[in-house]
DNA sequence: CGCCCTATTGATTACGTTCAATCTTCGTGG
DNA sequence: CCACGAAGATTGAACGTAATCAATAGGGCG
């Protein structure tokens, strides 16, 4: 068995009116912490692009557990799918807020979004590196790491997501999770500021468990 | 510490020669068992399409654990990067006929290279969750399940790859890989004829396994 | 037929999960 | 501003699954 899910809210229904210059191409929608973007099942006719906030990408298992695929920030796109409906679900992280663009408005092979597909891809196929051969403190110093890069390589940041968010984006509990976290401040690599709050002291360090 | 890697041969050199209709555009290059079709460090100047035999990408980390991210089999479309060089290694599997096409001749953003992208991206999703939530015995079961898809949903078919091949893809050990086959046997489930020969006979059963 | 490589099976160990209790943090209202 | 409460996070103890170490069996090829 695995971690319960926090009960998700609904779709959202009044998106921000679109931008000047932006056209109708790109209305910016905003949503609340926990929020629905889209989920499974739903037809897959637009591209998404987060502008401020974060999300998370997973899928439910019959079992009750949940994997999430990737955590999108500030400018990532998403949503893009091989097939017409979606697979996986997409939930706002906090306030968020996301530039929807329809797939018929948009040419389908615009440069753009195929490199944001390749680099969905490439992220993807990291984290099955990460999941598949790395050991729980491994991938703890892996998704750190991970993290001070999406903040523009800071020494010191806050994390958007909980440690049940954490723990499913690494394929493992939020106990293993709490203790890596512990082993790497005792062992120097890192300082936690709060819950949330993370300061790495050993870059180096951290880099070298990694690989 | 993992399976240890069997040594690889080194590159590539006879190419044959296109074939008529397809033009220089689509050479298409013959590999043995094992030979490596590209690694990682190369320049990432051209997609490839398997016409004949079976291809794993692959990365190795530093303490000698490898994740094999993907097969490709006939018809399949890999070596597509978000960089300009290859972060991956891809090697044959059998003897294997590989058709290469330079991508300063191929538009990047033809729709069927897009598509092949999405579907690659599709496919590391899935095996992410595989890898990320399901135990060996399901791991397993979804990997035939995944064969056989591949086979054309036959109920018999010949693995093409190695039991080393199928933990490193599953992030297990052959020991496990093994034991989880003799499960599904015993259970009723599959039979196996001799190393490499698979039948499904509970299909419904290995399905009901993975959810 | 015999050898070597691959796969299977067995015994033990180690790591992460599970279950359970405590502590921290943060939001709310007095 | 502080006290309270609830949710989230940490820590602890026991358990279970897969890894590891080791030995045996099977299959393919000379």
């Amino acid at each position: 068995m695995n971690t319960s899910i926090s009960a998700s809210w609904g779709r959202h229904i009044n998106a921000i009116p679109p931008q000047s210059g932006e056209a109708a191409l790109a209305p910016t929608s905003s949503f609340v912490d926990g929020q629905c973007i889209y989920s499974c099942g739903e037809r897959a006719d637009q591209v998404y692009r987060v502008e401020f906030g974060a999300v998370r990408v997973y899928r439910l298992l019959a079992n009750g557990r949940r994997q999430i695929l990737a955590f999108h920030f500030g400018g990532d796109w998403f949503g893009l799918q091989s097939r017409d409906r979606h697979s996986l679900n997409a939930e706002a992280i906090g306030v968020t807020g996301v530039r929807c663009i329809g797939l018929q408005e948009e040419p389908l092979c615009r440069p753009a979004l195929f490199s944001a597909v390749l680099e969905n891809f490439s992220a993807a196929q990291e984290h099955q590196l990460v999941i598949g051969r790395q050991s729980a403190i491994e991938r703890v110093a892996a998704f750190l790491l991970e993290m001070s890069e999406r903040s523009g390589y800071s020494r010191r940041f806050e994390l958007s997501m909980s440690r049940v968010d954490v723990a499913d984006y690494l394929a493992l509990t939020i106990e293993t999770v709490s203790r890596s976290l512990t082993k790497l401040k005792h062992r120097g690599f890192i300082e936690l500021h709060g819950a949330r709050g993370i300061e790495l002291v050993g870059y180096r360090g951290l880099q070298n468990l990694c690989l």
